[in-house]
DNA sequence: GCATCAATGTCGCCT
DNA sequence: AGGCGACGTTGATGC
């Protein structure tokens, strides 16, 4: 950990330059290097990712990686240098994210429409797997589920349509996108498609499974 | 700057979880909190962005932001704990990106082939901007740019182009697909539906417009 | 403020 | 190793 007075510049991918200003440097175990400022979210203004190798040298530090890409430092002035030792951390447990939506989704098909048999989910197809597959009186439901739905769930939803309707066993198949949040531009695309959009309600679905289940 | 020993709980979009163990608090002057392993790239276990609230108490730190979203911090054990003040910091250059490409590309038409006029960069239409519309001796050409050509943009130049060729005003429209780097699967797609692809030289086409601008 | 689109995106899964 | 999709995406820009 470093605050120094210092001037970035980056090369690979693009460039960028950072005129001299005071900033804070973490350098991690593994070499990773990020240029901090007081303000921001948690991007680094600059930085460089690992695997990695930092050269210091004449008040110059240069990270460079596999792919040449190179991060050079030039440091004014130091104000703070200190070193801890963390040790290993645990691994981050994360809930409640697509998955979640699409097995709430798979439990209550009546959101979606009435008479929907489950066939079902992460249904495999040559191109990607289809996230909820359902029968109805006529022909079958593929279910694209996104927490946001965007223009390109539209085009994930229509080349897995295209292709299940050339196999003659489960057409016809037509297409519904469900998500929290519909885009205007998608709805319009999926519209002009014959895909139905729904727009889901995430605490509402998870109320119906266990009515029990509430925040804190 | 906190090095302590701590647990941390996310709940807002998700809910995560991270076990007790040694890590670096990193609090902005803006407010915004970050919490970093000694590993892993840049981006934080946890975190969270400005505006928020950060209130201390009983050895547990609760970061609030408006949208409810809350963060928080189980201390357990203090290692290191200092301050500093940085400054306001200047804002980054960059150059290398998708604008600067098209903007090149605008004024070097012919690297994507003999004879065409620009007719106007962000051409608009119902369901979006063609980055590049250029005439040539019989119809038109759409150009999208990408500095990696992906897909995705082939979907999108697929759309465009199937509805300014119902407008019969610039019809026929061909379109060509540049950037610096053309995936493979792209690349094929493309010739698929007769979408031509360029592989660009940044370097090259910036020295075509000023041939005395050099890296730094 | 909303909607859209790029990003040094990063991350994780799967082939 | 490369393709592909999700992300607490974040960030910038235009309307």
């Amino acid at each position: 950990m470093v605050i120094a007075t210092c001037e970035v510049d980056y090369a690979g991918r693009l460039s960028a330059h950072l005129p001299k200003a005071t900033r804070l440097l973490m350098v991690k175990a593994d070499g990773s290097v990020l240029v901090h400022s007081d303000g921001g979210s948690y991007k680094p203004l600059n930085w460089m990712s690992p695997p990695c190798t930092l050269i210091e040298r004449d008040g110059e530090w240069t990270v460079k990686n596999k792919a040449g890409e190179t991060l050079v430092i030039r440091i004014e002035e130091i104000l703070s240098d200190s070193t801890h030792h963390l040790g290993v951390d645990p691994g981050l447990m994360k809930d409640g994210v697509e998955a979640h939506l699409q097995a709430l989704l798979a439990d209550h098909l009546d959101v979606i429409g009435a008479g929907l048999r489950l066939v079902r989910r992460e249904y495999p197809t040559p191109i990607g797997p289809v996230d909820i597959l359902a029968r109805e009186d006529v022909g079958t439901v593929a279910i694209e589920v996104k927490r946001v739905v965007e223009i390109s769930a539209v085009e994930q939803l229509t080349r897995y349509l295209d292709l299940l309707n050339r196999s003659s066993k489960i057409a016809p198949v037509r297409g519904v996108l469900a998500g929290n949040v519909v885009k205007p531009q998608a709805k319009t695309l999926a519209e002009d498609r014959g895909i139905t959009c729904v727009t889901t309600d995430y605490d509402e679905l998870r109320g119906l499974t266990d009515p029990t289940a509430r925040l804190f």
